[in-house]
DNA sequence: GACATATTTGCACAAATAAGCAATAGTTTG
DNA sequence: CAAACTATTGCTTATTTGTGCAAATATGTC
């Protein structure tokens, strides 16, 4: 894995790991439909203009997608992408015992 | 879910969202045998007290295990607890669209 | 005990981050 | 155009975070 990919799978999870915005996320997990900012800021009770930072920075690491729609923006979970991340992830993670050959001769006798 | 398991899981996601500490855990991704300080500290290129900071920020969060052995710590990852957390959220995200009965009426016509 | 090795802690500092409020921008309606 | 509503940006502030160096701690060796 490349520096820059491992940059991007940290800001990825910088841009969870952070209260308010898993909130944000966790409160688009439970809406089939998009929701607009004014109804999401109410959820994590911070103000719009924070809301709205943190719908950016989430938005940015595309965790959810924008729509235009009339004087709102309606955000939904990009429930795929985000799914995708983990679990590759996580299979890295738990699956990569067989890489130990990268380690010094290995285990205890070969 | 409740505040303190959505801060939690806040608390272990950004653990692993930061560049170095990422680093840390996927080079220890990559070593069957436990490692010791020293030598994670180099794969990141940091000074020992930073790597030592950061892998007890990753111990705080269960990402790594420590044993003792002799003047040297050695840490593995605990490759199922983090698999599982980041399976969960991902099955969360991606399969919570039947909880579309919390919006108010849902999608289009019933 | 003196010394070497491995790790952690205290301290200082720069940079990043989250937050709220006020002002601004974009859109719909009158 | 004015007014109402939605969302974003500029500004400031307080806090957190990542870092390196030096000192301290812990352990093993002579």
């Amino acid at each position: 894995m490349d520096t820059q990919s491992l940059q991007q799978l940290a800001d990825l999870l910088k841009a969870l790991g952070e209260y308010n915005r898993l909130s944000l996320v966790y409160e688009l997990c439970g809406c089939e439909k998009p929701q607009n900012a004014m109804c999401l800021c109410e959820c994590c009770s911070v103000d719009a203009s924070v809301a709205s930072r943190h719908l950016k920075i989430l938005a940015e690491q595309d965790i959810v997608r924008i729509e235009k729609s009339g004087r709102e923006r309606k955000y939904s979970l990009n429930r795929q992408k985000i799914a995708n991340e983990l679990r590759l992830l996580a299979e890295r993670v738990e699956g990569s015992e067989r890489c130990a050959a990268n380690d010094d001769q290995a285990v205890s006798g070969g």
